[in-house]
DNA sequence: AGATTGATTCTCAGTGAGTGGAAATTTCTG
DNA sequence: CAGAAATTTCCACTCACTGAGAATCAATCT
């Protein structure tokens, strides 16, 4: 998944898979690790490196390693902000009725990826991480998200080596199906230690033009699976109300644009 | 502040120009303004948004017009975690005492930008975007900002144009010198309807090893500045353990990292 | 301190990737 | 349905890019 062996013999390339190199980084790297993520030759990521700093792509610390700039996260803040600006506040409100961790994932290959999340100090289990992925069948979210695709893609999706991140993980082809089948039904899915041992999460689709877009999920621990139905209503409720919000006006779409 | 202009005859530049050229945009853009924004040939343009377009940095919608991808966004995420991280659960239990919009914000050249935001439903003032700017002199977050940085940037900053985004922003440099030398001295900052009429925000510096690296903010109607001094103690709470997190175990800094 | 290792910067001649004007094609617009 | 605008494809020229290697610089070891 991560950046080399994908650059062809375009300077674009070459430039975008030094910041790919950064894709399942720690954060920050040194030059030298960079050309070898990158598979670039030294000299060429010295001079690469150099002009994506200067733009403002990458940004130099006081190691001397670097991290990726804030130009860019700025206008990555650009990309999918119609679902992000209209569902946060909806997220935000369901935070404030239960205050345990609210997500918002999409799909993303074969991944879910967090695109938002809200949650206080007290919830401490950071494992997700706004812009992180975990395997679709292993979360609540992604199981909603993978429930509504294709068929297809389902039967293919299953085909794949399933990994395991907690020792609770279905992996077993015909139990998923059977599973995401149940989802697609109910339009809910509650998983619990598929994930992580210890946490349990809830999860339902938000649908956008008649197509699955992205799934809103809960997590708690696991040992409070009572209060799921006291949950399920209250998160079929946002889920609700962030369909409603993706069809509103427009808004600013297409002012200043040309 | 925009792309075009910025770049040389490397063809690093040029790319990165496209990326540019969205950085004031209303986030699509068609070919065609791309290439007018960034300066580029018509043709070039078309090749490098199409080497874009296949890394994941541009996303086509089914309009022909071109956004930013979100492998972007998702790079994007990893420039600046560590602060974000720090900071945003406080900010989200200082949302949960007040249930008034929180900011994060940093210094960006002569411009605050946004990197943290909370809000519900409720308060729908929603003038500011994650990752959107604004002057420095010009709102609460700003001037805090500004108050903190050496005199001969304050010096420099104010013998600029300084812009009025509201009928009441002040401009003057006499009185804005004043108020930043109480800023500074109060560790506070309480503008009213600089920004935006009917808006009253108050700030707090957050220090982090003898700098001030970002502030805190509160946003509410203007007609509540009885409030303020509820929100204070509040606020200048949420700052101090910002700064108490941001010395925290660096936790998973560099552990996969070579 | 001197030696060793590794990271970083600089140099430079060869060359093929990038360039962009122009023409062909498709898609809007009135 | 004409006319304009946007998009796509083409191609010969050439200049920016390449990358091995040598030179510095900065730690770490003996």
């Amino acid at each position: 998944m991560a950046g080399q062996a994908e650059q062809g013999p375009s300077v674009t390339s070459r430039a975008l898979s030094i910041l790919a190199a950064f894709e399942d980084s720690s954060g920050s790297l040194s030059a030298a690790s960079i050309s070898e993520r990158s598979g670039l030759p030294l000299s060429t990521t010295y001079r690469l490196i150099g002009e994506l700093e200067e733009w403002g792509g990458l940004r130099r610390g006081s190691d001397g390693r670097y991290q990726i700039g804030m130009r860019i996260w700025e206008i990555g803040q650009l990309a999918g902000r119609r679902l992000r600006d209209r569902a946060h506040p909806h997220l935000q409100d369901l935070f404030d009725l239960t205050h345990e961790n609210v997500h918002l994932a999409i799909r993303d290959g074969v991944q879910a990826m967090y695109v938002d999340k809200v949650y206080g100090s007290r919830r401490l289990s950071v494992v997700s991480r706004v812009g992180g992925r975990v395997p679709l069948h292993a979360s609540a979210v992604g199981r909603v998200l993978l429930a509504f695709e294709p068929d297809w893609f389902i039967t293919a999706y299953l085909k794949r080596d399933l990994e395991a991140p907690s020792p609770n993980t279905v992996t077993d082809r015909r139990m998923l199906a059977q599973l995401l089948a149940e989802v697609k039904a109910t339009r809910i899915s509650v998983t619990i230690e598929q994930l992580r041992p210890g946490a349990l999460s809830i999860a339902a689709p938000i649908e956008f033009n008649g197509e699955v877009v992205a799934a809103v999920g809960l997590v708690f621990e696991s040992n409070r699976y009572r209060e799921v139905s006291r949950f399920l209503p209250l998160l079929k409720g946002t889920a609700e109300r962030i369909e409603g919000a993706m069809l509103g006006v427009p808004m600013r779409l297409g002012r200043v644009a040309q």
